[in-house]
DNA sequence: CTGGTTAGTGTAGTAAGTACACCATCCAGA
DNA sequence: TCTGGATGGTGTACTTACTACACTAACCAG
């Protein structure tokens, strides 16, 4: 095997993509996670990610990667930071340019992969040993995500295209982990005019139904007020 | 000459790092612009920055680059975000890691050097032709400002160390770029419990002197509420 | 000593947010 | 079919934050 060589006047360093993926499950805000299968940090965990294709958007390289090895796609993804500490993997220079995602709780079923060993969610309050600075990524990612709930829609992207007004309540409750008013939510939620009710309402126990919402512009994180 | 190559096995981008430097000028936000002495886009405007050393931090390669360039140091920098759009750049891929950095209005002495024909402030509101996709940094920047002038202590940024309260709301008026009524102004500032006066008293015309105010965490940007 | 300029101050009204308790609807199981 | 348990759904009084608004104080120039 004779591989292609690229040559340089001066060194490059290498471009990575990392995701944090979150979603909600069983009231807990977790996030996903891969098996590192080779080294460096073989056996640990760590971000989907991965290098960047040299004519490839840095957005599409982050959705290719998170597909491959875990194969999840069509979800929010919105960029966190860059991380280019010059020790940060011990190979060679690596700049990782990391992003966010949300998923809503129903869509879990990451895979393995060529990549990964494994793919699996962990609790944020359990994380195990991670590889690189991404203990560090995971940490921003939280405190952006809680920061975006207050002044943008973000919180949708964590439901599916339906859903009721105790399971919104729900997802903010899980995240910034404190108990709310029933009333003042509904009054809150319902007096930014993002959301309508579909007509519909869901049954998922033995209580009365509840009302079925949906948000106007779906696919889309806006900045509200 | 016979420069030494730097080879890889597979592709590698370039890296580097450009800064959106904000001043408040005669009552007007400006940025800091120098004019390329060098192809691509030979004679345009864009912003300080350049390629990022192999074993440099980004914010350090960031300061550096505006010293080199500009001649300004010690200031405030924050990452902005990273701009990697395949064609960016006409030489080779490009990841670009940008910054936005405030300075105090009265710090301005920007000077041509090396890699910059000339380095100028140029209002907001009048920019030249820039090279690049940098019209779209600035712009995201002067987002990222205002909207962090609302929940951070941003703005102190752009004010020596010690100020009055006048000089204070002109920063808040020019960045939201509408007017502020003065007794508001001050009842909300001083409630945050962010600065204390000095004791002092500044004269700056034929008038009432005022007096001066320093925050009480000086260097340091916060979250505030 | 007068006119011009900026510094500095309080109150009343309005809007937003918070605290709080009960009935409705459905299902399961006796 | 009746009852208990679970979640869905609603209004009002109170408190706090925001808004609008006008005059006197201190200094300088001429």
């Amino acid at each position: 095997m004779n591989p292609q060589r690229y040559i340089y006047a001066y060194p490059h360093p290498a471009v990575t993509t990392d995701v944090v993926l979150f979603t909600i499950q069983m009231d807990t805000l977790s996030v996903l996670l891969i098996e590192r299968k080779n080294p460096p940090f073989q056996g640990m965990w760590a971000l989907p990610g991965g290098f960047l294709d040299i004519s490839e958007d840095l957005e599409a390289c982050a959705k290719r990667e998170l597909q491959e090895e875990t194969g999840i796609e069509g979800i929010y993804l919105e960029q966190l930071g860059t991380f280019g500490t010059p020790q940060r993997d011990p190979r060679e220079r690596v700049i990782s340019v990391t992003y966010f995602a949300l998923s809503p709780s129903d869509h879990l079923c990451p895979s393995a992969s060529s990549d990964a060993a494994e793919a699996a969610w962990y609790p944020i309050t359990e994380l195990p040993a991670l590889a690189f600075d991404h203990a560090q990524i995971i940490h921003l990612a939280r405190q952006r995500l809680i920061a975006k709930l207050g002044y943008s829609t973000i919180a949708f992207q964590m439901l599916p295209e339906t859903f009721t007004l105790s399971q919104l309540q729900s997802v903010y409750e899980v995240l910034l982990n404190e108990a709310l008013d029933k009333r003042n939510f509904r009054k809150a939620i319902l007096a930014r005019n993002i959301i309508r009710e579909t007509g519909e309402t869901a049954r998922h126990g033995n209580h009365r139904p509840a009302k079925t919402y949906q948000v106007l512009n779906p696919r889309q994180v806006e900045i509200i007020k």
